[in-house]
DNA sequence: GCATCTTGCATTGTTGACAATCCGTGGTGT
DNA sequence: ACACCACGGATTGTCAACAATGCAAGATGC
């Protein structure tokens, strides 16, 4: 799981990448204290380049560190999971907005057939929420880079999605209502292709608003525990 | 300058801050490339703290590196700006939105307090555009922090508001407009302080809003030339 | 005269050793 | 028995030398 084949550019990038879908599939725990000798040897590194990474996961708020006492992955409590989802809905609103205004009509149409096989997917892989997972990670990447916001675009992929991945992984959480997310999904692709940014804003708003008291409600009823 | 009387924690923020406000007063030219000895003399620091400070910074965005090929201060575009405001739009709207809803009276009084001294500034230093700039940024500030959304504050504080006070600096941008400015900040903390969040995170759109109208208007009249 | 290849230099990436700091354990005093 | 202090071990922070890569200038062939 560690032997990454292909080389980045190079061994601090790596390093990021590793260490960020380890934290992102869970291979390190939330909450976790980790040693840095102790990832050197765990992903075949010196300290250099680990600890280089290690500070560019700290800016991004996956770990915390404190200053000769180590560092450690962040836990986000389930309030915070909420905030990160108010979050999400007015950025990808915006997002939304733009890529209606914005992306190119081959670029709709991809999305359209992003959707379709999505569709497949889900009628002949029932109850798989993972392709489901992945498909709805697939829908709003490629909205988030419609937009042609750069900065919107580097704050939703690099920032955000992979807080929230961190526990669709954990939680496989969007799973429950893929056919409505799917049927919300082309809603949205419908304004988009109609050129309504205004409506594709609201309805984007609608569907992280309709996820997020999704995962509410499961918490309320004990069925995720953070 | 470059001689922080007060040594953070780790040389690493140390270097961290010191090229951050290097970057944002713009002692760093945006597009200029610099070399990581040059920048070691400098700030009187060694590469091992530099590159981790250097690393931090490229995942923030206001560095770009090439790998073996050096790295350099981003150059945002006009247009970047503007879409730059357009994401603290809707940003920042959620938190007036939240800060309705969650800060204590205690904070708000606070804030109209830090309205009176910033229209005491604007009359006595008329025209003295740092001022307002400065009051204005602590005006965002509290109410990021207000919002008590922890991801939000950092994406505001962390990365936005640098790259846009990177600007400010170059351009005293936000000068123009300072008791038009202030009249919407006291409306918006009056519908803080009747926690009306949906009218106040409406209030700060606009506001946000019309200080991106003004700048465009600012490019387009070839005033600022980014 | 132009293009291409080669060579040397400068800069970045990496490594391992050294110094500073913190945490837990054991001891001592009250 | 409890609290406080001191010490040792371990971990993190820092440094300076080494290796690898990219860039540019010069030379050579066409």
């Amino acid at each position: 799981m560690s032997q990454p084949v292909i080389q980045s550019l190079t061994r601090a990038d790596e390093a990021f990448d590793c260490l960020q879908t380890a934290i992102v599939i869970g291979d390190l725990a939330p909450g976790e204290k980790i040693g840095e000798v102790e990832l050197c040897s765990r992903f075949n590194l010196t300290r250099g380049p680990l600890r280089e990474a290690l500070g560019r996961l700290e800016s991004r708020g996956l770990l915390v560190r404190r200053p000769h006492a180590g560092v450690k992955v962040v836990s986000v409590s389930a309030d915070e999971l909420i905030e990160l989802y108010r979050i999400r809905e007015v950025m990808e609103g915006l997002a939304a907005r733009q890529a209606a205004e914005r992306m190119t009509n081959e670029e709709i149409r991809d999305l359209q057939a992003t959707l379709d096989s999505h569709e497949k997917m889900i009628e002949e892989a029932q109850g798989q929420a993972y392709y489901q997972a992945e498909g709805d990670y697939d829908f709003h990447h490629r909205i988030a880079t419609g937009s042609r916001n750069t900065k919107l675009a580097q704050m939703l992929l690099g920032d955000l999605y992979y807080m929230v991945r961190m526990y669709r992984y954990r939680l496989s959480t969007s799973a429950g209502r893929p056919h409505m997310a799917l049927g919300e999904h082309r809603r949205i692709v419908e304004a988009i292709a109609q050129r309504d940014g205004e409506l594709a804003e609201f309805l984007m708003k609608r569907h992280i608003n309709a996820a997020r008291q999704n995962i509410e409600q499961k918490i309320q009823q004990g069925v995720l525990t953070i």
